[in-house]
DNA sequence: CTGTTAGCGCTTTCAA
DNA sequence: TTGAAAGCGCTAACAG
């Protein structure tokens, strides 16, 4: 527990080793016009004090840059965004940079904060799940020369590479199936429309409807569940219509998940059969969705490759230092995995 | 997607308001001695030109830090460790800090490049759920004056603060239930004994069975899965038995989830009977365990708390800056929560 | 091959 | 209340 509550410089090493600062610098930049013999000494000097390069110093110089991706999710507790935030660490990982990573919990100010936060920490470019509809501080971002990447969702107005899921064709042909089933009242629980996802998400529901000449029942339609004890809830008065849906699309996984747990609880009381409960469509895939009682079907997608896919825009910009052009969009796609009745 | 490619600096600033570069760094520290309406040119010119204070630059400055915390951790897409890292940031945030965050992917040799990384970028502390089980690298840290703080798992011989849940208790709780339920034939199915919390989750269901004396048959302990898939493996080699258990004990999620998929992969078969199946006891509480086909307990912790108290324990040492005193050691307590035939 | 000088963006110290 | 000078740790550019 003892600390020495001091972390040694390039002088210290240099003096260590008996030379000049730069010879350690250019030792440790990979030793070119640096005779061999000293460059032992003088990493025997950094491996005695514990020397390790001061970052932050190297990045003020002109030329340098820090080597830190901010990287703003809404929920970091969500295995779909944590899932989404491992695929973008891994593909910075393999550049030698680092993500600083911050949680919005959704909220536009904590975004905004965050944001400032990152540029404050001079990071060489953010990703970004919005939480906010509002450009400006993005945009700013952009202005300033770190390109910012718009990840499964996208705000208005902002020219920036973007990443999302095909979402309206998703939620298109799972809605599609559940018609082809010879669904005629599905109940949609999905998140706000306010948010990027819910509104693609729901508009393809809506247009599988349309087409099919399926009146839209706005008391089928809970759109607003951003927790999973919300969509129980949605579930709950859902079920208790006196003609309620014979199956649900669930926009998100915690709207899928809210629906099992309230049907899973409703089958616990035993009032009627399982085969009087709505079967389930489920934008994303989650963990023991095999075990609902009800057939689920899955509309699923890889949220690492989506933080792949995030990161490797951004590094692409990052390596073409410069403008690089264009903002370009990649709609990752959806496979729709069915299981009905 | 237009670049400026340059960020405003200080001086920039200070020309854009007409003062010095001091006055803009006094007035972004607090503006004391600095009046208000020299603040207010300074502070439209901040505006005007988008300008964010270079945190890295101000880091090298002798008496300030780089309000960075290192966070490594073995599976950022396990929910467990998500939940964590959670925590962790939200306790830091509330001090203005960030989240370095890297993924050790349980590779000894990642944590040692990551830890290396985080103290070349100057954070001021770590938060670590040890990889390894070598002590070197993170005592190096603090005898640099860099705290570090082991959660989840423990490191021998590292002389740090930590915080760990009562992993023995609360598999001897665990294991005792199963045994006043009647369970004489227990599967055990855990991660690696080399791991710390393996070791120590495996220690307390031993000691269960042997202060009853129940016999420990090796052919009914499974550890070493580290994933679902291995963890469903395990559990199908183990059903398989002539004289297979009534009841599992599953170490972790992973565990858990990866028994449950075979059980409910066989239930629909449809070979056997649901009562004849294992009841299981997890070790982790984690989302739709409810709507497991066999009864299944839970030995339930809070992973968001541990990732604050993680937080709150080298957060104090910070901010009560110097040493500090002894290494302090936090145990958090499980909750058993049963359910059972 | 090695060292000296200068300066990155910032703030502490001292002077006005 | 403001500014000038100096230096944090590091490395390009230049000298030798």
């Amino acid at each position: 527990m003892s600390a020495r509550a001091h972390r040694p410089t390039i002088k210290e090493v240099a003096q260590h080793a008996g030379v000049s600062p730069m010879t350690v610098s250019r030792t440790l930049s990979g030793g070119l016009n640096v005779k061999p013999d000293v460059q032992e000494r003088v990493l025997a000097a950094v491996a005695d004090l514990g020397y390790h390069r001061n970052e932050n110093a190297r990045s003020i110089r002109p030329g340098h840059s820090s080597g830190l991706i901010g990287v703003a999710i809404t929920n970091i507790a969500n295995p779909y965004y944590s899932t989404f935030a491992l695929g973008v660490e891994e593909e910075a990982a393999l550049t030698g940079r680092r993500i600083l990573l911050g949680n919005t919990s959704e909220d536009a100010d904590r975004e905004n904060a965050l944001v400032s936060d990152f540029l404050g920490r001079r990071v060489e470019g953010l990703i970004v799940v919005p939480a906010s509809t509002d450009a400006d501080h993005l945009a700013a971002s952009q202005q300033q020369g770190v390109p910012v990447v718009q990840a499964s969702r996208r705000i208005d107005g902002l020219d920036a590479d973007t990443v999302v899921l095909a979402d309206d064709d998703g939620a298109h042909r799972g809605a599609s199936a559940l018609i082809d089933a010879g669904h005629t009242r599905i109940g949609y629980l999905g998140n706000t429309l306010s948010i990027f996802t819910g509104r693609r998400r729901h508009a393809g529901f809506v247009r599988a409807l349309e087409e099919r000449g399926i009146p839209l029942d706005p008391a089928l339609i809970a759109a607003g569940q951003q927790t999973v004890d919300q969509a129980r809830e949605a579930t709950r008065a859902m079920l208790r219509m006196k003609n309620p849906p014979t199956a649900l699309f669930c926009a998100n996984n915690r709207n899928a998940i809210g629906a099992l747990k309230e049907i899973n609880r409703q089958l616990g009381s035993g009032i009627k059969p399982v085969s009087e409960y709505p079967e389930i469509m489920s934008f994303d895939d989650f963990e023991l969705a095999e075990l609902s009682p009800v057939p689920i079907s899955v509309i699923d997608h890889d949220p690492r490759e989506l933080g792949r896919t995030a990161a490797r825009l951004l590094l692409d910009r990052l390596d073409a230092s410069g403008d690089g052009g264009e903002a370009r969009e990649v709609e990752l796609p959806v496979q729709l995995r069915m299981h009905l009745r």
